[in-house]
RNA sequence: CGCAGGGUGGAGCAGCCCGGUAGCUCGUCAGGCUCAUAACCUGAAGGUCAUAGGUUCAAAUCCUAUCCCUGCAC
């Protein structure tokens, strides 16, 4: 089967490796354009151009999708399908309808909760018991398209952003290559999603990671999950910002929200709004990151100083 | 050339501004105390102070270049 990939970050990636493993012909690859970014401003390749570069599969990076050329080169291939994960652009209806399967959506939620660009971290901050991934035929709207297939994972207690984007890419790209291995013989049909249980995954905004402590410390757990690695929950400690990648969220204990209530090597306990959390592994700025009984042993940190933000 | 902080025994830090004996909290090893211990006491090993130049009687400290780590912004 030809099929056309359009994807960007390491979630594309890894699912686009999975298709070539899997004997598709992976006519042309479109990948957003490199683009000038993280610290010094270099050049940077998408994961996904990585990926096509090693396989040396076909690839494109217009600005966008709307210029004839473009249209014209994906027309050219000749693919029955493309296959869509996080890329990035708006596909415009012509687009769409470029491909006699239409355009195939790997998406990182159980449709139609989740919709949108988070889905992952949203999943976490709600305190979602499951999340998985929908593979769906892409239409104009956002995510709603109807769904061939969904696999649900569940979220474990320790589950962070980034451990569970690990454990979702697998599935993904397992669930695309199952698709259409049965969409090309035609035993599978896709079904419209549900009018109930709609929810949008609104993309996150940095100010989100600021953490409250007047939250009870169960929610300041989720968001600290939520957001790691990015863009990584964070408080200020005498006026510094200081990412916390770890913790605990006890129901017992209470204090002043903010202030730190004891410090032992296991690590810094926090009053919440109710509960106490224990942060476990924690960053300032300019250092790396370090479990707490090596961030302790350096610093002068001592309890009834405070959080703020 | 986006802005900024940092690299000091195995870990985390101080010392740098104002050059002059390598410091602190841990860890490791040995011994002691204890019914006992991750507790306490004593002692020991372990560092070309990222790298290369420069200034100086003398450089962790001042100057220059390079490498690496990190926060912000993107």
């Amino acid at each position: 089967m030809r099929i056309a990939f359009a994807g960007t970050p390491a979630f594309a990636a890894v699912a686009l490796e999975a298709l070539v493993d899997a004997s598709f012909d992976l006519v042309l690859v479109l990948t957003q354009p490199d683009r000038p970014a993280g610290r010094g401003l270099h050049e940077l390749q998408s994961d996904v151009k990585q990926t096509a570069l090693r396989l040396g599969l076909p690839l494109a990076q217009p600005r966008g999708l709307r210029e004839e050329e473009i249209r014209n080169q994906l027309r050219s291939v000749s693919a029955e399908a493309m296959v869509v994960a996080a890329y990035g652009l708006i596909l415009p209806g012509a687009v769409l309808d470029l491909f006699p399967v239409g355009c195939i959506n790997i998406h990182a939620s159980l449709l139609p909760r989740w919709r949108g660009a988070a889905p992952i971290q949203r999943a976490i901050l709600a305190g979602d018991q499951e999340t998985g991934i929908s593979i769906m035929r892409m239409d104009q709207g956002l995510d709603t398209g109807p769904v061939y297939l969904t696999k649900a994972t569940p979220i474990l207690p320790a589950d962070t952003a980034g451990s569970l984007h690990d454990r979702l890419c697998q599935l993904g790209a397992s669930c695309v290559v199952q698709a259409l291995t049965q969409i090309a013989d035609g035993s599978l049909t896709p079904a419209a999603q549900a009018d109930e249980g709609i929810v949008y995954a609104h993309k996150i905004a940095k100010a989100e990671a600021a953490i409250d402590w007047r939250q009870e410390a169960l929610l300041v757990d989720r968001q600290v999950r939520a957001f790691n690695p990015v863009p990584g929950a964070f408080s200020l400690l005498n006026g510094e910002p200081v990412k916390i990648w770890r913790a605990l969220a006890r129901d017992a204990g209470e204090g002043d929200p903010g202030k730190i209530v004891d410090c032992t090597s296991e690590g810094i306990d926090v009053a919440c709004g109710r509960g106490i959390l224990t942060i476990t592994e924690l960053q300032k700025a300019g250092g790396r990151r370090l479990s707490a009984a090596d961030f302790l042993r350096g610093s002068l940190l001592k309890p009834g100083e405070r959080f703020v933000t």
